[in-house]
DNA sequence: CTGTTAGCGCCTTCAC
DNA sequence: GTGAAGGCGCTAACAG
């Protein structure tokens, strides 16, 4: 007499059959399950006994009604497909694993509609933490759902008027250090590629490029500056105009780790020998920038630690922590490597 | 007078509030957010309106509980910072979402243990369906919990014992073919690093490797094959290996796509030049074989088409499809480029 | 067309 | 140390 489900599956055992396989109420079964202590130790065996035998796993769904929560935390990343955010996740892992939750990753492509949907599915699913990477700052639907969550959540690297706490890379700098020494090294048109200005790391990158051109005494022209969108095709597209464009630059920054990979194809494709034709520095995927040759300059950054301070200040909420939103920032490193060298007399 | 949740969370509102906000019972309530057609338009905005006001999201617990559906598939895979496994999630996603369900990938980092725990935990949350990759085909507890699921579950690529649909990707033919090409250049000594053999892809790709020399009437020199593991330093330490013993191989094949990066580190490290010192060939990364100059040759797969196959079967099982397991094969390609030439004369 | 009601499976008092 | 019973929020069946 199978009750079939909408999938045809097999039901599942329920505590009642637990307990009336171990010939003990529901209660016990619930004690013994939540590992409480008020059980007799040859009970408890017993009843464990038939947990086994029936594959018995408590129905997540009926607990959480009762406790209101699920021990499920959503990771929402703009792109699975990068290794970046994947880090992340694996960062966020091994410090949220060990106190019993379970990650969920959801990828957004990027688009601030599914990102609303995800939040709304995570709010349905009475997830009882949230670390989000937006992949717009300005999606005011996002922010707004973001405010109605009502569990604690931990923004990566973004700037949105929210409560919760933060976990920021450095930009700013390791760009003015990298533009400082294109510049000692004699480069005067350098071009960057980077994301949209419609978060932190796009704003951060181009303001410390500004800023070391300036501190240089140098006029910064607009037009070597693209910094729209964070993907391999823009990468790729923007390098290659800013290369074969009247007055090209003798340097890229390909600042990000899409951009990065996009750029570097455009340079090979263009037939470019790096550095003696063009210096070349790029960000976030140190591996890469040793596998080709000659290894490049990239300015790096700890993405496992991000994923790990974001789950210890999820952690503290979690835990009941009562306090104003924190911020952390972590550094990034400039890995110098054999891709810059003086400009080209021309 | 707010009730603090564990987390500190305010309170979500319930189908009674809202249904006190717009005057009718929670049965009308229910009926609107259902979208069931037998209410009067009305009634219905007056509803739509309280809810949006009030923010209201209904509770997935309680729903899954009468339901016994989650809406909700979980996607298993042994590596979340591999792209390949990444597009499989992304195509699957395109087929899984239009039609409501959401996709939650979780990396089990090659370990049993963990996809027990994951399979345990889908479980627990009555996920309605699963695609999963599995990291050992010899892990007996993790093909007793698939057989525990209940639900429909489709496998990548791997050969359980589970009456369950899969999607597998040829793996033995495109090897015959590279080694093929390989002899006919003139090379004897060809070095195979790939996946362990407790997988299919492994196997079948050390079998087509024999196949190849068996065919070609030639000795296999088992010293060659190296089939273990799937990661970067796996790949990187065996190429080394191979390439510093004392009858080294002419060519390497990296069959798998952290495997490929691994053993193209090490040729470089090396300082060999391909394809005059080395022929090689990689597997699963067509970009970055495309990146690194000589262009690599690369055993490639459309792996969000893999993706979309998954969830197609998926798919028809949620529907109620009643038939024994399907399996669908899906091709290799093999993208020859310049990184393969005969090999030079010692 | 709308209101009322009975559980779904579990945890948690409250008795015993 | 163990059993009995209420109710979490929702859907579906039944009345009206």
């Amino acid at each position: 007499m199978s009750v079939k489900t909408p999938a045809g599956g097999r039901r599942q055992p329920t505590i009642h059959e637990v307990a009336a396989s171990a010939g003990v109420s529901i209660g016990t079964v619930s004690r013994v399950a939540g590992e409480s202590p008020r059980v007799a130790p040859e009970t408890r065996a017993r009843v464990l006994a038939a947990m086994a035998e029936l594959g018995y796993q408590p129905n997540a769904a009926a607990r959480a009604m009762r406790t209101n929560q699920t021990k499920t935390i959503g990771f929402l990343i703009p792109d699975m497909t990068n290794q970046v955010f994947a880090r992340v996740a694996q960062g966020a892992e091994t410090v949220l694993a060990p106190e019993g939750y379970m990650l969920f990753a959801f990828s957004s492509n990027r688009s601030p509609a599914r990102e609303v949907a995800f939040l709304q599915a995570a709010r349905q699913r009475q997830m009882d933490g949230l670390i989000v990477t937006l992949s717009d700052e300005t999606a005011t639907a996002t922010i707004e759902e973001i405010g109605r969550m009502g569990v604690p959540v931990v923004v990566l690297d973004r700037e949105v008027p929210v409560e919760a706490d933060v976990v920021y890379s450095e930009h700013m700098q390791s760009i003015e250090t990298v533009v400082g020494q294109l510049l000692e090294l004699g480069h005067r048109r350098i071009g960057l590629v980077t994301a949209s200005q419609n978060i932190r790391p796009g704003r951060d990158r181009v303001a410390g490029f500004r800023r070391a051109l300036e501190r240089a005494g140098l006029p910064v022209d607009d037009w070597l500056i693209r910094a729209n969108r964070q993907s391999a095709e823009y990468g790729a597209a923007e390098t290659h105009d800013l290369l074969t464009g009247a007055n090209p630059p003798t340097a890229i920054l390909a600042a990000g780790s899409d951009i990065f990979y996009g750029a570097l194809r455009a340079v090979r494709l263009l037939g470019l020998t790096i550095p003696d034709d063009i210096s070349f520095v790029g960000a976030d995927d140190p591996l890469l920038g040793d596998l080709v040759y000659p290894p490049i300059t990239v300015i790096d950054r700890d993405m496992v630690e991000v994923g790990r301070q974001a789950a210890g200040l999820l952690l503290d909420r979690l835990r009941g922590l009562d306090m104003p939103p924190r911020r952390i920032m972590l550094g990034s490193n400039v890995l110098l490597r054999r891709s810059i060298a003086a400009p080209r007399h021309r």
